[in-house]
DNA sequence: CTTGACCTTCCCATCATTGGAAGGACTAAA
DNA sequence: TTTAGTCCTTCCAATGATGGGAAGGTCAAG
């Protein structure tokens, strides 16, 4: 099967799986005779696993692990575990800084007339510059808004 | 003062401010003879202006509304609020798949004995091809883990 | 007049992903 | 057989907000 029947098989773009296997997420695959990529069901197999784990929100670097205890019959299932847990404190962690931002916003406007006049506490508290600037300090690795993941 | 000087009061690091002053966020500032960029309180004020509403998680394009309607004295609050509030539902939005995430990798990790052993309910879910992509769609524009707003 | 702290611009990296260009390969129909 | 259209290839660029660092100019204090 071709890249393009693979990724609408596993639900992972051409252009994605061509970029896993550039970082070495994925093996290289064989190629035909034109150069172009073969994929089994084994690998779309693989590729849906990969997916499964990016939609809970693994990076790449965790869905490596992931990819690399899931094919090791040894594997301690602790190995595993840990790194779901790791995962999830982060998504803890980012929750609540989202929820901070969203209940300081909500607070600020439920008391914004949200009329035609300029009066507006929303700005006022911008330029406030008492503001406590510290509710939470957002971690050094991740923000708080991400980018594409479109799909 | 110096670029220096005006990070350390706002908050913004110097390099943002650069930034900022690149794509136009804030205006060009006036120069030395030398060169250097020199700020004013007034200045460090807008600077605080926007730090805050980063906080908040706003674009950088939401900021730029924001600091429009702020310097102008015939805004209609309505317009910082309907801002705000589309916000506060993008925040909310990524509050739920955050959370989506987080409670299913949290189901899953509770069936994980996480042992030497190699049986790992984890693995099993993401390996399973049966299993339901689909509990929340990511948005087309935000992805759901970002990248550094490190500060 | 040197040292060190500051400033300048410019380029690169991050992370996961998409877009597009230029060109080759394949398939089905005229 | 030619042609149209769809697929594939590689390569380069952009996203958003931010930091890192190099190479070089400026300034203040000693």
């Amino acid at each position: 099967m071709n890249i393009g029947q693979a990724a609408q098989a596993s639900g992972v773009s051409a252009k994605m799986i061509r970029y896993y296997e550039s970082i070495g997420l994925i093996p290289k695959t064989v190629r035909t005779e034109a150069g172009y990529r073969v994929y089994s069901d084994h690998d779309v197999h693989t590729l849906r696993f990969i997916r499964r784990a990016r939609d809970l929100g693994f990076s790449v670097e965790q869905i490596a692990d992931l990819v690399s205890l899931w094919q090791d019959r040894e594997r301690a299932s602790k190995d595993v575990k840990d790194i779901a847990l790791e995962h999830v404190s982060v998504l803890e962690r980012k929750i609540r800084e989202l929820q901070e931002m969203a209940s300081t916003l909500k607070h600020l406007a439920r008391n914004c007339h949200g009329d035609t006049r300029p009066h507006c506490p929303i700005l006022e508290e911008l330029a406030n510059d008492e503001a406590g600037q510290a509710h939470i300090k957002p971690d050094a690795k991740f923000g708080v808004l991400g980018k594409a993941s479109a799909r």
